[in-house]
DNA sequence: CCTATACATTTGTATATACAACAATTGTAA
DNA sequence: TTACAATTGTTGTATATACAAATGTATAGG
């Protein structure tokens, strides 16, 4: 269906009927993630900052690289991490070396849980991409990253 | 550059990788559209609003119908349209053929503020398609529309 | 050493949104 | 006509987020 169709409005020039679609369907990705985490009562964004701690593979974050590697921008992942805090599923101190900083550290039961959601995350993105093949995903890929391309200007 | 540059993690399987590409590209338009409208005190989700309300042409829309043509969902449609009647951009009034619904209807102010709007927003909706070519837009465009093909099982 | 500045995070306030409970109105059917 | 269900919106609560101000810590220059 065309975004024309979908929000029942006249045509549209390209520029505005892209960024629509854009957002439209990035919407629609989130609501089938958000709809596979909520068995496991975690937001998209808690799942995501519990998932790059786990990349950190023992390491502790601090809050602003936590901040650099989240896919939404935050100006409150510390809010998020007190959410993680009360489920124990990560651990805050302060850091020793540097005490402005923050270390924050995923639990054995955060990494436990987070397991549990992965086969669900999974699926989501599977079902979210189902309809093109790997080298239309590739292809899409491809001009999402090039939409992105800063200019020099 | 990859979104696995980024967002700085290792690599990912496809279809991940383009769930988070596609969250973080529409995040990324969403911010340049927020930027551009940040001048007029409009959220980008009031100014769709307003824009539905002048595509009815006078035609009151009642609720559910400006929520069907939004972008993103909302329970809460309510709310928004609170926020444009204290800036006395909308009106709301109880239908009276049918005293559950109510009809929203877009003021004089309302459509003068649009207008002004509407330069600054087709400047930022160029400026998240600037780096693709009519062809590779009406590409794009017919991805997402794939993607969020509806299966039948 | 003292102070200005920069850094890292937290907190207050406002908006947007999901979900569930509630309220009012209308339609239907015994 | 009374009872019940469906429709349409509103409101309460919780999460996510943007922005600005505040807090606490480190560092560099005089």
């Amino acid at each position: 269906m065309t975004i024309e169709d979908q929000i029942q409005t006249a045509p549209l020039p390209l520029s505005r009927k892209l960024s629509i679609n854009l957002l439209y369907t990035a919407n629609w990705a989130n609501d089938i993630l958000a709809e596979a985490l909520k068995p496991h009562d975690l937001s998209l964004q808690q799942f995501n900052v519990l998932r790059i701690l786990r990349g950190q593979k023992g390491k502790p974050a601090n809050l602003s690289t936590i901040n650099d590697r989240m896919v939404t921008k935050m100006s409150n992942t510390t809010r998020l991490v007190d959410k993680l805090i009360k489920k124990e599923f990560v651990v805050r101190e302060v850091c020793p070396s540097n005490r402005r900083k923050v270390e924050i550290l995923i639990t054995a039961k955060g990494l436990e849980s987070l397991q549990k959601m992965d086969e669900a995350v999974a699926t989501a993105e599977d079902k979210i991409t189902a309809q093109l093949n790997s080298n239309e995903l590739e292809h899409l890929n491809n001009l999402l990253n090039t939409l992105r391309t800063e200019t020099n200007n």
